[in-house]
RNA sequence: CGGGGCGUAGCUCAGCCUGGCUAGAGCGCUUGGUUCGGGACCAAGAGGUCGCAGGUUCGAAUCCUGUCGCCCCGACCA
């Protein structure tokens, strides 16, 4: 009895044991076909492979289009990421992203951080919070002013809300590296921002919460820094490249960031906020600091003009009133601009038709603290009141701009209420203190560079790469020892991305009156199935074959999964192709009436016309897509259904 | 911050000037039905502290005062 139970229990043993194994080898083999899977996957470089999210059904995620435009959506961008239901606004300058936006947003996401990996920069994240003690040790708690968000803590310290992250990287670097050999370096994180921005406005492309990119690299020399530099100008090529933008890279002011030179790169858009200037010979600048022409010089009649003459020109403030008072063009007028730098008063002067470059003056004058003055100053350095302001008798320093001084006579303020003054004569009624180039360049201005006309257009500014020097390693004494034993401030440059305006500056440009065109490589899916009446059998079946077909599909070329989204819902055909339409995946597998004659359409969004396939066998539906995912596909004559 | 404008249903708006029944329309939403390849139709329904507070008045979405929010135009930035 007891041996029977005793070979009993044996054999139950025996029987779990071989059970075990046999899970065993079915797990093995299961991992292997994964990891073949994977295998055939890391062919690929690393900067295709983006990341693949499993498919979705409409009726299982959120994404609430709208018929209507809401009212308060000005530019295309803004308009479009509502009505394709890709962001709401939660509050002036603040967006919740839904599902679609969001996924928008995390592939430019994967796109900037693969290329910044790539060009050997090391992904950090910082906090948002941060003491107020770090931005007073560089002076920028001053300079950003009232753009920094702040508050004060249970224990009373004050706290921002960082707009920006130099004083943080800065104060990472003067803890942790103190050796040229730890050397050069660049340090990134990818992470939200905040500017309480005196007006947000257009969407995500003006916004007080936003997300950045930015980096920071460090180097023992200007040398070192400039090959850092060029580093990541050329990453930010290929990331805006990769995002399907079409962009330009200009010369930049370097502004509240400090440092010797700076590029942004630029998003050609009605919608953008920036001017540029651009030739076709490749010459490009925001037209803050665009160079103005070299004026010639006075012509010599300045003899035969007679003296300055006052004349009466009542309530006449603005260039136009003057012009129509004084029986004048605005470029024979000399426009003069009371200004203050550290509190003490000068004058800037510019052509009537001309206007004063704040940041110009900032770089000629060398100080960041320049400001049109008020009223009442005006009066006291004046003696006249806001709009009649004149060079001539004026006793602070005047620098004017070198048109000014090619004027042969002008008409000036008379500083005198109502009054101006005609025949001013440069260098003879007025003179300057410098002679500089001050006015904004304006269209059809010759290129500095060779001389051709330029053009000035809007941009979106996506990036902005600055070489900092050594502006924040020197306030935060973040100093490294040199192979010769010296400290010395490590030399820096500062390079930022704005995330959400590239997903909003890429809407500006890809779309059409009926809605988004995605590029293949930031749209939220790659294929939309859209099934026109699932009530049909037929339809629902062939929906769910070639939904699930084409989720397991690859595109052949990248090895990217193909990312699908199929339109389940129970609406009208008529319904789910403007939505279709509206939230621009870029291809589109309709599955409607030609199921009964065993077909399916695949169609571009970008194009017109699709092609017919048969339904089985799916792999036909599957290396059409794969053909479409590819570019131009061979599309049959019939117009789109 | 200065200038202009707007807050009424999820969205687009009417009503306000000249105070007066239970505050409206279109779209969207729910249910049922007919439809079903480019936002269809019929029927029934849900949904509103008229931004908020105070005042005037017998009575306020409407008039007055304050306040908050939002948008647009100008000086900042990814």
């Amino acid at each position: 009895m007891l041996l029977f139970l005793w070979l009993w229990l044996w054999l139950w043993l025996w029987l779990w044991l071989w059970l075990l194994l046999l899970l065993l080898l079915l797990l093995f083999f299961l991992l292997l076909l994964l990891n073949s899977r994977h295998s055939r996957n890391s062919r690929f470089p690393p900067s295709v492979v983006v990341f693949a999210v499993p498919p979705m059904r409409w009726t299982q995620t959120l994404i609430p289009t709208l018929k209507e435009t809401p009212a308060d959506a000005e530019v295309v961008s803004h308009k479009l990421m509502l009505r394709a239901g890709l962001i709401r606004k939660l509050a002036s300058g603040t967006y919740n992203y839904l599902p679609l936006g969001f996924r928008a947003l995390n592939k430019v996401v994967h796109i900037v951080r693969d290329e910044m990996d790539r060009a050997g920069a090391n992904e950090i994240l910082m906090p948002a919070l941060q003491p107020v003690e770090l931005w007073k040790e560089t002076g920028r708690y001053e300079a950003f002013g009232p753009i920094m968000c702040q508050f004060q803590d249970r224990t009373g310290r004050m706290n921002v809300l960082g707009p920006t992250h130099e004083e943080v990287v800065t104060d990472i670097v003067r803890n942790e590296i103190n050796s040229y050999r730890q050397l050069p370096i660049t340090l990134y994180q990818i992470q939200v921002k905040f500017r309480d921005e005196i007006r947000p406005r257009f969407g995500v492309l003006r916004s007080r919460e936003f997300i950045m990119k930015d980096a920071y690299s460090f180097d023992v020399d200007t040398a070192g820094m400039d090959k850092s530099y060029e580093k990541m100008y050329e990453a930010y090529g290929r990331i805006f490249t990769r995002c399907g933008l079409v962009f330009r890279v200009v010369q930049a002011d370097s502004g509240l960031m400090g440092g010797s030179a700076s590029c942004e790169f630029m998003v050609p858009s009605p919608a953008g906020e920036d001017l540029i200037v651009s030739c076709e010979c490749g010459y490009g600048a925001n037209i803050e600091i665009a160079e103005g022409p070299v004026a010639g010089v006075a012509d010599s009649r300045v003899g035969s003009i007679p003296p300055p003459e006052p004349v009466s020109t009542p309530g006449s403030h603005t260039v136009e009133q003057v012009c129509r008072a004084m029986d004048g063009r605005p470029a024979d007028l000399v426009k003069t601009l009371i200004c203050t730098s550290g509190g003490k008063p000068f004058a800037a002067l510019v052509r009537g038709d001309h206007e004063l470059s704040i940041p110009k003056l900032i770089r000629s004058l060398k100080s960041a603290d320049v400001a049109l003055a008020d009223a009442a100053t005006i009066q006291r350095v004046t003696g006249g009141p806001l709009g009649f302001s004149g060079p001539v008798g004026l006793t602070i320093p005047i620098y004017a701009d070198r048109a000014v001084a090619a004027m042969s006579e002008a008409i000036v303020g008379g500083n005198r209420a109502d009054t101006h003054l005609r025949h001013a004569v440069w260098n003879r009624d007025y003179k300057a203190a410098e002679v500089w180039d001050l006015r904004m360049a304006v269209d059809g201005d010759p290129c500095p560079k060779c001389g051709r006309r330029t053009a000035v257009t809007h941009g979106i500014e996506v990036g902005h790469v600055f070489k900092l020097g050594t502006k924040y390693s020197d306030a935060l004494k973040a100093h490294i020892l040199t192979e010769a034993g010296k400290g010395i401030p490590a030399v820096m440059g500062c390079y930022g991305i704005g995330v959400n305006r590239i997903v909003a500056a890429c809407l500006e440009n890809a779309s059409d009156d009926r809605g988004i065109q995605w590029p293949w490589a930031i749209a939220p899916y790659h294929v939309l199935v859209t099934s026109v009446d699932l009530k049909k059998p037929k339809v629902a079946e062939a929906s769910q074959r070639i939904y699930e077909a084409l989720s397991a599909a690859r595109d052949p070329e990248t090895g990217e999964a193909f990312e699908v989204l199929w339109d389940d819902r129970d609406s009208q055909a008529g319904v789910k192709f403007k939505d279709a339409d509206l939230i621009g995946i870029p291809l589109r597998v309709t599955v409607g009436k030609a199921v009964e004659q065993g077909n399916v359409e695949v169609k571009s969004r970008k194009k017109e016309g699709f092609t017919t396939v048969p339904v089985d066998p799916v792999s036909k539906v599957v290396e059409a897509v794969q053909t479409a995912a590819r570019g131009p596909i061979i599309f049959s004559a019939a117009p789109a259904p």
